[in-house]
DNA sequence: GGAAGTGCAAAATATTATTTGGCACAAAGT
DNA sequence: ACTTTGTGCCAAATAATATTTTGCACTTCC
């Protein structure tokens, strides 16, 4: 197995598979110029070796009725190890909850929530992130709008 | 052209589609138990009503040497409209920047960053955002782990 | 009761992925 | 200098998959 040194193709590979997960071998072949054999054979091996995680598909949070995206600054109710762990594994039960770290500065965690509406929002923190007992308190940002949000990393 | 109104299928649909974006057709019909043609058909309607935006292929920031990722909380200088759209005009074209909202609370902005190190993330955000003239201040939380980060939402 | 529309399955066809074999080049060993 | 070995590539053959087509069953609405 050969070790993981990325040359010029591979970060094409990677920077049109991270904005385009679904296109073809063929086309993906004639992009980089090469033929399609090698092509697929790089792309194994960007999947193989963990480069390329996974594919998803993105979907459109306003029409299936998902209206309200928010950041949750999060501070615990102490700083011991045990705390924490209860704490991440409440949240990894919540499905709204779509991110959650662990962040230096003024909170503890911060996490991306999702919801239908402020009302669905609403009961959410309060009926289920502010009843767990390691939470001392939250304070949310509500995404107005979101001018940027890309999946497209910029491989160095 | 029919209206948007997703059956248990659909759901069960995008609830794969997310989390495994390079299913094939076939193995997906076996998982919501129809043949694959009208299976074909569904994702296709989803995709051309934009329910579907897009596909990614998502990849390991660790493995490409990406190991520092932060949101920065961005206060601008004075709250007019065209201060804020001068301020987004400049965040789009850096890409260490993938993520930029418009939030409520105490900041203006929320971004999320990334960087190789600590190194050049201190200069990306000394020599190129905080030299953008309608940013006032900012204050950055260093992700020190993420527990969740999911690409999944709970259609409802 | 019949017409039109919808959703489905099965089979045929088209497209695409994947494998195979072989060539060219470069680096390492003799 | 001459193998030897490994790598990366291409072209063509084969396998897998997507996509189209056809027709059936069921519902809804005249």
């Amino acid at each position: 197995m050969s070790i993981n040194k990325l040359d010029q193709i591979d970060h094409s590979l990677l920077e049109i598979l991270q904005s385009n997960g679904k296109i073809t071998n063929a086309q993906l072949s004639k992009e980089i110029g090469l033929s399609p054999a090698p092509t697929l054979e790089r792309v194994k091996k960007l999947e193989t070796s963990g480069i390329i995680k996974s594919y998803h598909a993105q979907i459109d949070r306003e029409k299936v009725g998902l209206g309200v995206m928010t950041f949750v600054q999060v501070s615990l109710a102490g700083h011991r190890k045990a705390v924490s762990e209860a704490f991440v594994e409440k949240i990894s039960k919540v499905p709204e909850i779509i991110e959650c770290h662990h962040v230096t500065g003024s909170c503890d965690f911060l996490l991306k929530v999702i919801a239908k509406d402020i009302n669905s929002y609403q009961k959410l923190i309060m009926e289920t992130i502010n009843e767990i007992e390691e939470v001392a308190s939250t304070q949310t940002m509500v995404i107005l709008s979101t001018f940027k949000d890309t999946q497209v990393l910029p491989v160095p």
